[in-house]
This record gives structure tokens, sequence and C-alpha cells, in this order.
DNA sequence: CGCTACTTTGATATTTTTCAATCTTGGTGG
DNA sequence: CCACCAAGATTGAAAAATATCAAAGTAGCG
């Protein structure tokens, strides 16, 4: 199983004028009493003083596992994967991240996902250091990253179910419906899904072979439940039935 | 398949004496320059106020999935778990909770999974809609949970990574390293894990019948990499072959 | 227009799930 | 103190589904 990638870690894209938007974050509400904190523009301000936007062509490595973490990164426009690549070979994807997403958290110090473009990406880069005395100074803020944080724990969570799954074509079907709903914000045809990433990058999400994705693919087509418009464009055709599939577990 | 509760949720146990230790939580590392961000004494002060403390019997039902979201609670001793019912009958156990974590975020208000002790438990059960406050007065405290969020958030990937294996007796191996390294801050010695839960809740953590966990274990012991002191107590043989099956994948 | 990377399709093998039955263990009560 | 009971755990045999290995088909890009 080969992984290579095009351009190595390290080097940047250059910076993309910081005014076309300003950083935010994406979050559902997260506590109780806590409905997703929007930053105030006060803090879009603190955050663009801080942040170095980005703008990164495609398949570009952004940081390597186990390297030294230094920033933590906002997705402006554009796709990101998070993975591991494992001893056996082969590599999990922790999680696809989209305009919104925050990535870059670490542990000991280091990054514990490589992380890698998918597409042209725009984003903002942090430094970490700064970012303590930020939120210890701007709690509100931290507020929202923490909404952030959770949700993105929700997540990781659902995955976590979505991937116990023992059949093909139902794992599918909630990568479909997780992805969509994650997009939500960001398209407008609750029907059309596109699939920037590979079958290949899927089935390393899934846990599954890539041929396992691609049969289960064919049999949503074969149901009726979606259809391909090219390799990248999923048009669903009966979203009650994908979205019961997907809820079948 | 049938997961009987013995107690239904809504009446909590008597309230404990509130002297015997005051809240904390503990948490790893998570961002570069932040190095767990323990409490101080004016935070545990600040917690304990907030906080009623309980003991609850084993079995008992804290909250319900979907339920409405009105506490955050931090367990002081015991063990508790984590689960969702699907609608398949199959229960999938999210996390088990030890000493010094924290559960009960929500979205939308209402709670994502169900809880449940499994032995007695010693608690503390803080009212979300004061925490909110807390957090904006207190950033520092909000760091700390920031900290044991993200935490769990990489813990949660790591179960999405070990579920995704397709061996049994591999991802037994990592449940067990997950769980001593979980418990190493309790426990003393690393090569004797206990393990509070049923095979059964094994089973739906790992998302494998409680079959296979059995055969599994049968298979780790043919191996001699642990052998069953009971059916609650593991004692690990060969540390180094144990986690180097636990990594293998 | 042709190459290369990605995707689909096919046949076999491996592993878990299922379904069933038996065995243990911890607790209860006579 | 011991026997019994029930829940939990183990073992066995067959069925189901994905992984594997192999080959052919597409599509995008220069």
């Amino acid at each position: 199983m080969e992984h290579a990638v095009s351009q190595k870690a390290g080097v940047f894209g250059y910076a993309a004028p910081a005014s076309e938007s300003a950083p935010s974050i994406h979050a559902r509400p997260y506590l109780g009493a806590i409905d997703g904190p929007a930053l105030t523009g006060a803090q879009r301000e603190t955050l663009t003083q801080l942040a170095a936007r980005l703008r990164l062509p495609p398949r570009m490595l952004l940081y390597e596992e186990q390297s030294p973490a230094r920033w933590l990164f906002m997705i402006s426009q554009g796709a990101v994967k998070a993975f591991q690549d494992l001893p056996s070979g082969k590599r999990r994807i922790a999680a696809f991240l989209f305009p919104g997403d925050i990535f870059g958290l670490a542990e000991h110090g280091r990054y514990l996902n490589s992380t890698q473009t998918i597409t042209p990406v725009t984003l903002y880069r942090i430094p970490l250091d700064t970012l303590t005395d930020v939120f210890t100074h701007d709690a509100a803020l931290q507020l929202a990253f923490l909404g952030k944080v959770t949700h993105e724990l929700r997540e990781a969570q659902r995955r976590a179910i979505a991937v116990s799954r023992r059949d093909a074509a139902g794992r599918l079907a909630m990568f479909l419906v997780m992805l969509r709903d994650h997009l939500r914000r960001v398209e407008v045809d609750p029907d059309e899904i596109p699939l920037v990433m590979s079958r290949s990058d899927i089935a390393d999400f899934l846990a599954l072979t890539l041929e396992a994705v691609s049969r289960a693919s064919t049999e949503l087509e074969r149901r009726r439940l979606i259809h391909f418009e090219g390799r990248h464009l999923v048009r669903v055709l009966d979203r009650r039935r994908l979205e019961k599939l997907a809820a079948s577990l």
C-alpha cells in the first residue's frame, strides 16, 4: 500500500492577502447553556493579528506525525486530511477537514497525525505559544475553541461508531451522510455531495479496502440510493432510505 | 441482546461529605506550550463550591441519551460507562470513565450517550448553566477543561483506530494496553490490569461479539501474553509482546 | 493521443458472526 | 455449610462478509 506525498513538509505556501476574510470557526452548541459561541468582531481581530494566512497547493504535506507542534491551523477554503500511517503499511484517516475546521492539536508538544491538503487550501496558521496567552486573557475566545473541540470529539465518537459497523454499504452510507451534514454549512443542495477525496482515502477513513468501498458504491447505486456523477460528485437519489441505512446500525 | 438496568435515572444517590477530596481532573499536555494545566488551590475551591459530591451504587443509570443535559460530572472514585443503544439492539460503549475523567458533554442541550455506573462511584456533579459563567471568568480553569477535552478527543481517535482492526486478538490487546495506560495514574503495578467491566461491555466497546472477546482472551492466554486471575484481573505476562501486538496494526 | 494513476470487477481465503449448548461463578436460602 | 440458581463466560460448528490477490477498465492530464 503506497501513500506517496508530492511535497514535503516544512515549506509553506506563499502568504495570501489577509483582507479576504477574517478567521472564523464553526461549532455546534456543546454545553447545555452555551449555544455555538460565534466569534465577536474583536475576537476575529485578535486572531487575525496572530494568524498568518496561507495558500497551499493540493497534496501538500503540512506536517508529519510526531513532529514538534508549532502551529494551530484553521481552514478557510479547501479540504485537508489528517491521518496516521500504521506499521502494517495501512493508513488510517482520522478526519477530513473543511472550511471552519481547526486542526493541529498536539500531545506532549508533538502532532499526533500527519496532515495533507487534498485540494488547494487557504488557511490561517496560528503560533501555539501565543495562543495559550490569548486563551488566558480572552476566556470568551477560548470558549469558542472549547466548543469546537468538543464538537470534534463528538464527531470522532460518531466515526468510531460508523467504523464499527460490519457491512460496507452501511459504513459508506454513514460516511456520506456525515460528510453531507458536515458540509451543509458550505453546500447548498443537500442532495449533492462533493467527494473531494479519493476512493482509497474513503477506504482509509472507513477502515475498508478500496475494493470494498468500490463494491459498496456499486451496491448503493444498484439500490438506487445514490448516483455517481463522475467520481467526485454523489447525487442522493433517495435521501430517506440513505439516511435510514446510515442509521440502521 | 438485553441490556437491563437495575435502577432508573433521575434519582441520585445520597450526598457524600465534601471533605474527602476536592475535585481534580487529569489531562495530558495538549498544546505545544501548555503542559497539563493542573488545578490551582483556588480553582479547586471554585469547583468545590459549585459541585455536589455524590455516592452512587453500581449499575445505576445516571442519565439517558437525548435527555436534557443539566450537569457535568467528574469522577472521584469508581468506574462509569458511556454508551449508546443502537436501533439494531446492539450497544456501543463510547468510553469507560475512571477517576479524574469528566463526562456529560452535550449537544443542543441534550446528552449524547447514556451513562451508567459499573462499580460504586463517587463523583462531583456540576450544574452546566453556572459552568459557562465560571469559564468566562476563570480562563485558567477553562484551560484545564480544554486540556481534558482535547485529551478525550485523542482517546476517541485512538479507539477508532483500535476498533478498525480486523483481528479480535489485536483489538483486545489494544484495549488492554489503553486501559492500563489510562489507569496508570491510579494503579501501581502496570502488569496488573483490573477489568471492572464485563466481557460483554468489552465486546460492546470493541465492536465485537462477546464470543469473539472470549476467544480472543483465550488466544492471548494461549500465547502467554496475559493470564486471567479470575475474570476481573488480567496479569500481563509478556509486556513487550503484548504492546507489540497492540501496536501491530 | 497516449500515458499513468485511479477505479472497477472477479475468484478465493480468512475471520468474525450466528446460533446453540455447556460450563463457571457468585449469590441465596434452606 | 452446602446445594441450587441464574447471570455471565466459554466452546463448537456453520454461515456470511470482507480481505486478498489478480486483471482489466476509465479518466484525467500533459
